[in-house]
RNA sequence: GCCCAUGUGGCGGAAUUGGUAGACGCAGCAGACUCAAAAUCUGCCAUUCGCAAGGGUGUGAAGGUUCGAUUCCUUUCGUGGGCACCA
């Protein structure tokens, strides 16, 4: 029986499938361990070498933290959602569903032949409305929270409501637009509209005009991270700036917890530090300067306030509110003038070019608080409007750009620096003591940057102030494939959808293009878009309404037949337009009697209760209401008496009464000369009314209704005017920021994750993935978690406690070189029907100029390749180059080219007849590959990264069948450390396979048969044993796979040369590598018949071997001994052993004697159990 | 320009806390077995001087700390990555 491992994995892999052997419970008897892989795009394009590399590492040690005891959940999915499937369905009108699930179907058929441990059954797709409904959900409560400052947490927008009604929002000021301040009575007189508007500016999910990075070619927004260098990192299109409308996640908010969570979790310095350069915080102060002849003044932003006598300058963005107002009639022109040349340059423009200083001066000039200088005021491109005030204070003595500018433009400079400063180029240091400085004179620096901090905010002139460079994070896109927006908008109102209505399905379309106005996809489908409120007609006539005139001549039906749903109306959105305005009206139009009560009842004047006036309940508009009551309160008019009115009041009475509203009806009589009872009457009422609405508690969050903020769903469900749908769709990173928490409770259809799972799984304990996402999926992840958290949906702020980046495996890119014929304008003959490609030494010497143009002549000569290949028809004068061509590095044997594997290469069609000129010269023809040829042809070799272009790829399917799953998932771990990036080399897999073919012959030896036994093991093969597994434990442990393999391999090595085929010791040996090598271990063990599977089933018991460190104890080491740090000898010397006993040892020993040449030696060092060395 | 990695044989890499540099594997060379091939096994394999014994040099380069440095410090060069008018 030899190593058949194909039948013997998939076997297994059967075996486990059928069993559910990896499948996880969310039982809390065993402790958790929670390993994850950042989930896949699943690309057309298939799995290389590259992508498995992560799985495997996690895969390992999940397996080897099951075999301890835990209970590991490892699961796997999809980010499904993407712009690559939906380019593609552009070009192919192929649904990016179809697309999206053939490629998962192969990402998945790969990935089975490698033999992962994932609990699949717990598999997530973030397009699947099964997992999507809850990222709407988590994005609805994103929406309906804010985050409150004094608190530094998220709470929700219902807190914030209560705060503006009893005290405004002084203590919570805006974030939108700081400036905005109200009080309570004036939040109350706010309509509707205007308090949504607040309301907006303070949402963790809002909605704003803003500037945003438009690329035309994808058509849609990119967030910050995915523009590069002014080019979509996706397809590398340009981008400029644009004011649209966009949905943003206001992650500035928590930009100080994201650092300080930094420090809890275990990142890479490297990660850490791309995310701290991302959010960017710096400390300084904003202060205010005095404009000469102007009474706005000029407000900075600086983090050396330190140099505030090194002023020079000033320089304000372009775009500066201030430029307008302070330009002098002198300098009109010229700034105008600059101003449209900044307009006319696009971003890429400024990015692309050299730097170049322009700039205007204003004609204006600010003042010094301290020494009353005059400081001329600029403007200039290189200061921005979007960071810290949009105006600097220049130190040209202390800053670069600053010094450039002064220079370029002739600006005196002052030096407060003293000798640091030489005049040549700005030093930004903070270890000078100052000069020329006035109260700072004589101060270091950095230490005198709070003493002028001090007096600034003394003077009350500036104060203390941290930037950040992060902005808020776009969170919509102009696409198709992604999630809807749960919302729809009403005269300009964004109103959340019930978490009853979701998921909000992607609806179907036709055509993938944009919509009008910038908008995405989903704008083209009107019946979509526009919303039809009318879902529920009713036959059952009730009357019309008071305010109907004859013109509308249109009827609205309450809803209030059975099984139909309250609010709904049957009725046009103008009727909803007009319920509206007559809502309004009727405001304004007050009799002197509601106004009244309206006094008396406002600011929850009465026990806290909150009431609204002439707020549209379904098709009734009550003088009153508390929606928490559902309380109306009338106070009757006298046009209740005709016969329309009668049965109008009759049906929405009874409608009311339905649906839990109670009606307190009083006379202008009573409110007049009874005020006290009437007010008295309604308190009773409202006491005494059992609440509706429960509060929300987690576990109940679904029936959280109303949405805070919203007001009354009945008003919202029915909100007329404009009612459409959010046609923009959520970014990629919105279904990623937060699949790991699905994981932990995939099927649930009641919340997202309960909570117990959460509370159970709690954090990623690893995470394995690539550098790529530093800043983007890491960061939204610690910013959605962060946020859950402080909702109470989970217990835990921080995702990831560890996270472990994997390397790249770069492909290894070989080349062939083509002759290609150039005419004088250097356009180019090809060769097409007999392409010439020569081998690597004569392009280098083409390179080094050591082969001329002429020898290429003379070789196409002197082989008669002109005449038989037509090389005749060359223009007269012409050119030769050569050039690279990538060419298929499976056809290439170390650097060898297989000329005839290269020819019949179907990538390479062109090159079928390919004339090849070999390294010493020699021709191969294509007729004559029979003929015997000595010499080779040498590919050109380059590392790069791995692609389909560059055919450099190297599919993990062909190993997987020539070499077997473990042979493959062992070579991947052997490559070198996982966090390294390395080009990839398939040679040495042979190694690997090797090793395992001689594991396989300690049990079983072709000539024999069986060989393993159960003798007794000897203490020198314990010795090996016990060696192994404490190495493996700590290298598994540290993630340390490639060293953990050469163990592997030196063990089994040691045991073949020990001939050791003893169940004590392989028996062991087989759980230690079944998570390296799970088919062999698994098949081996139950060769041998070993008490458990090292897979799985039986991992209620610990069943990894236990290190014995008493077997490896020895009395006497080999001690390297060293002259002058250079080991010279070794001596066995006893382990228990004083300093002078081995003195005197090493001075009897021979070659130490020979280096002392009978001196004695200055001093001999001893380290116990490390090494001897003597000094001479 | 700034920040962070990283640099060891022909190649991938090892040396975990400053203690025998080059483990393990690939490639290569020599040999055994074989009609032959495959498979397997044995030996050699940083470089240099030497028949050998043995010695010199050697972890990008130059300095330093130390009895001893791939490891720590300073300077410098190369490579890879991130950020880039961020005041």
């Amino acid at each position: 029986m030899e190593y058949d491992f194909r039948k013997i994995e998939q076997e297994w892999q059967e075996k486990w499938k059928a069993n559910k052997t990896y499948k996880v419970s969310n039982d809390a008897a065993k402790p958790k361990y929670y390993v994850l892989d950042m989930f896949p795009y699943p690309s057309g394009a298939g799995l290389h070498v590259g992508h498995p590399l992560g799985y495997i590492a996690s895969d390992i040690y999940s397996r080897y933290k099951r075999l301890k005891g835990f209970n590991v959940l490892h699961p796997m999915g999809y980010d499904s959602f993407g712009l690559p499937a939906e380019q593609y369905a552009l070009e192919t009108g192929q649904h990016p569903a179809v697309t999206t699930e053939n490629n998962i179907a192969t990402f998945r058929s790969q990935l089975d032949k490698i033999g992962f441990s994932y609990d699949w059954d717990r598999q997530v797709r973030t397009s699947d409305p099964n997992y999507y409904k809850w990222t709407q959900w988590i994005f609805l409560q994103i929406f309906d929270s804010w985050y409150n400052r004094i608190t530094s947490k998220a709470a929700r927008i219902d807190e914030l409501l209560r705060i503006f009604e009893t005290e405004g929002n002084i203590n919570h000021i805006s974030p939108g637009d700081k400036a905005f301040q109200f009080t309570a009575d004036e939040w109350e007189d706010f309509d509707e509209k205007r308090q949504q508007e607040i309301l907006m500016d303070y949402r963790l999910a809002f909605s704003s005009y803003g500037e945003v990075n438009w690329c035309e070619a994808l058509g849609t927004v990119l967030a910050n991270d995915e523009v590069v260098n002014g080019v979509s990192e996706r397809g590398g299109y340009p981008v400029e700036k644009k004011k649209m409308r966009q949905w943003y996640l206001r992650i500035t908010d928590y930009a100080d917890r994201l650092l300080e969570g930094l420090d809890r979790i275990d990142f890479s310095d490297a990660m850490k530090e791309m995310q701290k350069n991302w959010i960017g915080k710096s400390q300084g102060a904003e202060m205010d300067f005095a404009v000469k002849d102007h009474d706005q003044p000029l407000r900075v932003y600086t983090t050396r306030p330190d140099t505030i006598f090194g002023v020079d300058f000033m320089v304000v963005a372009p775009e500066h509110e201030l430029v307008s107002g302070i330009t002098s009639f002198d300098q009109k022109a010229a700034i105008e003038n600059y101003l449209t040349y900044v307009k006319s340059r696009s971003e890429r423009e400024r990015l692309a070019e050299v730097k170049q200083i322009t700039g205007c001066f204003t004609g204006a000039y600010a003042i010094n608080p301290f020494d009353g200088k005059e400081i001329p005021i600029w403007i200039a491109e290189y200061v921005l409007a979007g960071y810290g005030t949009g105006a600097i204070m220049a130190v040209p003595c202390g800053d670069q750009r600053d010094f450039l500018f002064a220079k370029h433009f002739n600006i005196p400079i002052t030096n407060i620096i003293g000798d640091h400063f030489n005049g040549e180029a700005a030093n930004a240091t903070k270890e000078a003591i100052l000069q020329n400085s006035g109260f700072l004179n004589g101060l270091l620096m950095k230490d005198a940057i709070g003493v002028a901090v001090n007096r600034i905010e003394e003077l009350g002139i500036g104060k203390r102030k941290v930037n950040y460079r992060m902005r808020d994070a776009g969170f919509s896109r102009q696409r198709y494939w992604g999630e809807p927006f749960p919302i729809v908008w009403s005269d300009g109102i964004a109103i959340p959808l019930d978490a009853a209505e979701l998921p909000l399905e992607l609806p179907h379309v036709d055509k993938y293009g944009p919509g009008p106005n910038g908008e995405g996809p989903l704008a083209n489908i009107g019946d979509w878009v526009n919303l039809d409120l009318t879902p529920n007609p009713s036959t059952k006539e009730r009357g019309t309404l008071p305010y109907e005139s004859e013109e509308l001549n249109s009827t609205v039906t309450v809803a209030g037949e059975q099984g139909i749903e309250p609010g709904y109306f049957n009725s046009s959105s103008n009727e909803w337009r007009n319920t509206l305005s007559f809502a309004k009206e009727n405001r304004k139009g007050q009799t002197e009697e509601e106004s009244i009560i309206w006094q008396e009842i406002r600011n929850r004047k009465i026990d806290g209760f909150k009431f609204r006036r002439q707020h549209p309940i379904a098709g009734y508009i009550p003088d009153f209401v508390c929606l928490e009551k559902k309380l109306i309160i009338e106070i009757d008019g006298e046009y209740h008496n005709g016969e329309d009115q009668k049965r109008f009041d009759t049906a929405r009475q009874n409608w009311l009464k339905e649906n839990g509203f109670e009606m307190l009806r009083f006379t202008n009589e009573q409110v007049n000369g009874h005020l006290k009872e009437v007010i008295r009457d309604i308190a009773e009422k409202l006491n005494e009314k059992k609440p509706e609405l429960k509060e929300a508690t987690v576990s109940e969050n679904e029936k959280r209704q109303p949405l805070a903020g919203s007001g009354s769903p009945l008003f919202w469900r029915g909100a007329g005017g404009e009612v459409k749908r959010e046609t923009s769709t959520m970014p990629g990173y919105a279904g990623s920021s937060w699949y790991f928490l699905r994981y932990m409770d995939p099927g649930n259809s009641q919340t997202f994750c309960d909570r117990k799972a959460s509370d159970y799984w709690g954090q990623v304990d690893i995470y394995i993935g690539g550098t790529e996402h530093a800043v983007g999926h890491l960061l939204y992840s610690r910013l959605w978690t962060k946020i859950l958290f402080d909702l109470g949906y989970i217990g835990h702020d921080e995702p990831f406690k560890k996270l472990v980046n994997q390397g790249m495996i770069q492909g290894s890119s070989r080349f062939v070189y083509r002759v290609v014929i150039k005419n004088l304008m250097n356009e180019v003959y090809e060769l097409k029907q007999h392409p010439i490609l020569v081998s690597l030494t004569y392009y280098n010497n083409f390179k080094n100029g050591s082969l001329t143009f002429k020898n290429i002549q003379d070789l196409i000569n002197k082989n008669s390749l002109k005449t038989q290949f037509g090389i005749d028809r060359l223009p007269n004068n012409y050119n030769i180059d050569i050039v690279p061509k990538h060419v298929n590095v499976n056809i290439v044997d170390g650097f060898e080219l297989n000329i005839n594997d290269f020819r019949k290469d179907i990538f390479n069609k062109e090159f079928k007849d390919a004339v090849f000129i070999l390294e010493d010269g020699t021709v191969s023809f294509p007729e004559d590959n029979s003929a015997e040829i000595n010499s080779k042809y040498i590919c050109g070799s380059e590392v790069e990264k791995m692609s389909k272009s560059k055919y450099n790829t190297v599919n993990p399917d062909e190993l997987v069948e020539k070499y077997g799953a473990d042979t493959f998932r062992m070579y991947e771990m052997f490559l070198g450390p996982v966090e390294q990036s390395k080009p990839w080399d398939t040679k040495g897999i042979e190694g690997v396979h090797r090793f395992l073919r001689k594991l396989w012959r300690l049990f079983y030896d072709d000539m024999k048969g069986n060989v393993w036994t159960n003798d007794k093991a000897t203490d020198a093969e314990l010795k090996v044993l016990h060696r192994t597994i404490k190495k493996i434990d700590e290298d598994t442990e540290r993630f340390s796979f490639n060293t953990a393999v050469s163990t592997f391999m030196i063990c089994v090595n040691e045991l073949a040369d020990l001939k050791c085929h003893k169940k004590e010791i392989l028996e062991p040996l087989l759980f230690l590598l079944s998570p390296y090598a799970p088919h062999i271990s698994a098949e081996l063990c139950s060769l041998i018949g070993t008490a458990v599977s090292p897979i799985g089933e039986d991992a209620t018991n610990s069943v990894y071997p236990v290190f014995n460190p008493a077997l490896l104890v020895e009395s006497s080491k080999e001690y390297p001994v060293s002259i002058n740090g250079k080991v010279r000898t070794n001596i066995n010397i006893a382990l228990d052993i004083t300093q002078a006993d081995v003195e005197q040892i090493i001075l009897q020993n021979d070659v130490v004697q020979k280096w002392l040449e009978g001196k004695a030696p200055k001093r001999i060092i001893y380290v116990k159990n490390k090494m001897v060395n003597v000094v001479i």
